[in-house]
DNA sequence: TTGATTTGTTAATCTAGTTTATTTTTTAAA
DNA sequence: TTTAAAAAATAAACTAGATTAACAAATCAA
């Protein structure tokens, strides 16, 4: 039984590695399937982030909220993407992040005991996961970048043609939050790009 | 010879992994030691980076310059710390930035290649690289968080705490650059801090 | 020792993006 | 179907930081 749930996730790993059966009942044995509803937190700022999350299904937000009480939106996380708090996991202390479900979410999830087996019984799997780590630097790095050189038009841009599919499932006030900039602003820049575009 | 060049790296990674004599003799066969001068470029935006580096001695600037010609730098790196432009490395595309030296500096370094054979051979090797990414990963995250909530002030005192040896080795200019502000603003920030202390 | 180049300061003006406040539209609940 | 709540739009006043320009130190070359 649940079967059936760790299909996409292994399908994931397939694009990377090929796992045997041996392995693929071990991992499957060091990880567990759970669902989370709309609104449910994965983690708490100020909780230890117990798990890396794989979404099978739903959607994610990563977010934390400053000293002023303002929240900001780090990253989103949608099927097929990992979401946890990577600095909480690995050093397994109080998170400065909260990881709170958008829509009703799926996942598949370790803990950081069982990703040390995972990647002692399975090296192909640490070699994954450090190609994985490889492409968030990157990324990360690439968000510094745009930050320096686009404006918040041209980062708005950037945004909707890297991430596609997140715009119509979340709400614009936190694409302006993932962007860094308010609401109102980014209110005034759809209205300029649809004035333009006319 | 040259065995004492080897020293400062293999301290290093002592401080993460043990390496024994066998280890580390195949670890030395596939890296070698390489001296730049000040002002020498290790990576040029546009060619492909073809090595990671580790910092003996020395201090780099990894930088980029945008379409308004406008020069941007990303990270600096002194003695222990890695400098490579890891996007290009792992891709063997074009790079986007340059590798710069801000002083004569001396690295270990390896091809994507090697580095592919030392993972091979040393698995501990890549356990300890990706330890290094998810602290990247982190620091990359944070730099981001701290773009979001900090004015330009808190960001130059979180810099000057983060990275207390290198306001000294570099100029001012620089210094602004790698905040994101210009010179002008940076000057001004500096003298408010000055007569704040007062 | 002097000129030349690089680095840093100051100040006036300008602008991208914020803040605050009000209104409109959409969504959801009962 | 009505009402309440959440989300989005608009606009005026405001501010952090950019731009421009002129000047002052500091470093370096010869």
């Amino acid at each position: 039984y649940l079967l059936m749930n760790y299909a996409p996730f292994l399908n994931y790993i397939k694009n990377f590695v090929d796992l045997n059966e041996k392995e693929i009942t071990f991992l499957r044995s060091y990880t567990n399937y759970k669902k989370y509803f709309k609104g449910q937190y994965i983690v708490k700022q100020g909780e230890v982030c117990n798990h890396t999350n794989f979404i099978i299904s739903g959607c994610t937000e990563n977010f934390y909220i400053d000293q002023k009480g303002q929240e900001h939106i780090i990253t989103f996380a949608i099927e097929n993407w990992w979401s946890s708090d990577i600095s909480s996991f690995i050093t397994q202390k109080r998170s400065d992040f909260n990881v709170k479900c958008l829509e009703d979410t799926e996942v598949i999830q370790f803990t950081c005991q069982n990703q040390d087996e995972i990647f002692k019984n399975i090296p192909k799997m640490e070699t994954l996961f450090r190609k994985l780590l490889e492409k968030a630097l990157v990324s990360s790095q690439k968000r510094i970048v745009n930050n320096f050189s686009l404006s918040a038009k041209d980062q708005y841009i950037y945004f909707k043609n890297q991430y596609p599919n997140i715009e119509q499932r979340v709400p614009q006030y936190m694409v302006a939050s993932y962007l860094g900039i308010t609401k109102e602003f980014l209110s005034k820049i759809k209205a300029q790009l649809v004035k333009n575009k006319s």
